[in-house]
DNA sequence: CGTTGATTTGAATATCCTCAACGTGCGTGG
DNA sequence: CCACGCACGTTGAGGATATTCAAATCAACG
């Protein structure tokens, strides 16, 4: 891992990039007090930057951090015992990464950059030992490792019940909704993706869902130009997810 | 809900049945101190008998209660906006439902018996509190939400990237594996779902399921008869979740 | 013994994949 | 600055896999 530190000190007097995971917006209806901040601040020990294509960590490295997306993007990839890859997620700039170790203490999926990017690094001894003294802490963890389990469910609907372009529809939505969250336009975005990590994703080949994207650009849904993507008719898109409506 | 407690009184000197889902073997290489397993006894306030067919709690109501299955079985199932179901797992005892609703502090999952089944009712709150003071226990919780994420994710690539055979090869396989864990006859079994439940689960139509089931019988994989099911053949059920070996 | 629900099996069809060819954009180096 | 190579993306034709529709069989149960 070519991972350089970028910075190692936080001051107080400024919003840190990374007490956004720890906030409400993306997770509870609590917001982190303010001497908790201090606190998560102190075991935030420092900020990778990830050049495009690098690994974050791995399949099967000891899991002794979680990470959050300070900059730019992520994805997880779990691979099967005959070396089969899958996507099993995208993380945007607030999302936490690497929970899903907390089952055996080591990492299950590997986690690469989409860009140049930059990840926080949270110590899991420290955070849990934190976690201790402060209850609304605590509370955040199991809603952030929580959140991951239910989107991951959802994702387990989209891959077994829904057809490749309700699949696309939801992927595009799920996005411009995970953007506008994050202060970003919600109607134009850039794709950080392949064509072939969104099939991942969704469980398509590659030309399925350059297709769909033709398709969805024909029927005005949307406007595409390689991964600049525009959301132009969105409800026309969110209909194409309640397909008793065709 | 039909609910009924059917027991409130643990004694500490035999085993509860749902001290397992807080031991060593499903979870985390560390067993749970005897004293912080007297104090979970104390918060896991009763044990419920789940009707066949009954729910143990439903999408949308507030999550205040974790359970684990004591006996019998049951399905977890999300519910998109339009009305489709998939059945995202299924829980043998041992096993702790609701996780999910660590996200929201609402259940995301419709939770139903299988069968005439029984879970044992833990409080979150006097979870998370117990948490705050053993340590053993606070990992223990971490690992066990973080375990339904690393199966979620499991299942992600299940769903996205195998064909009809190797799932169910892998579906059959997994559940033998967890009997095993519990100490029950991982070579025969009795299947507590339909074939139609099978399918949900695996993203497949029931009568995929069934000619699959007759194929892997005729090719003198398993043996099945209904719902009893015989693994006869093991290794050549395992050779399915490699396809470049066919 | 008939009814009901679950399962099996077959034939036709649809969806998505495979293979293949062709475009497009971007960076590199001449 | 342009030509080239390369990775990525688009599009088409044909094919494979799983679905749909339909009918027959089986098991459980009153």
């Amino acid at each position: 891992m070519k991972a350089i530190p970028a910075a190692t000190v936080h001051r107080m007097d400024r919003p840190h990039p990374c007490d956004v995971c720890f906030q409400s917006r993306f997770c509870l209806p609590i917001a982190l007090p303010q001497d908790e901040l201090g606190r998560m601040r102190d075991i935030m020990h420092n900020t990778m930057r990830i050049p495009k294509g690098e690994r974050l960590f791995e399949t099967g490295q000891p899991m002794d951090k979680v990470f959050s997306v300070h900059a730019g993007s992520f994805k997880s990839v779990v691979t099967s015992p005959d070396g089969r890859q899958q996507i099993v997620g995208f993380h945007v700039p607030g999302e936490m990464m690497g929970l899903e170790g907390f089952s055996t203490r080591v990492y299950m999926t590997d986690v690469v950059a989409l860009e140049d990017s930059e990840a926080c690094e949270i110590d899991v001894r420290a955070l849990e030992s934190s976690a201790r003294e402060l209850p609304t802490l605590q509370h955040q963890i199991h809603c952030l490792i929580g959140n991951r389990l239910a989107r991951a469910q959802q994702d387990q609907f989209v891959l077994g019940s829904m057809q490749a372009d309700e699949r696309l529809a939801r992927f595009l939505l799920d996005l411009s909704e995970r953007y506008k969250a994050r202060g970003l336009s919600p109607d134009e975005f850039v794709l950080r993706m392949s064509r072939e990590e969104i099939g991942s994703y969704l469980g398509l080949k590659l030309e399925t869902v350059s297709r769909l994207m033709s398709r969805f650009h024909q029927a005005g849904l949307i406007h595409v130009a390689q991964r600049q993507v525009k959301i132009t008719d969105r409800e026309g898109l969110a209909e194409l997810l309640v397909p008793s409506e065709r």
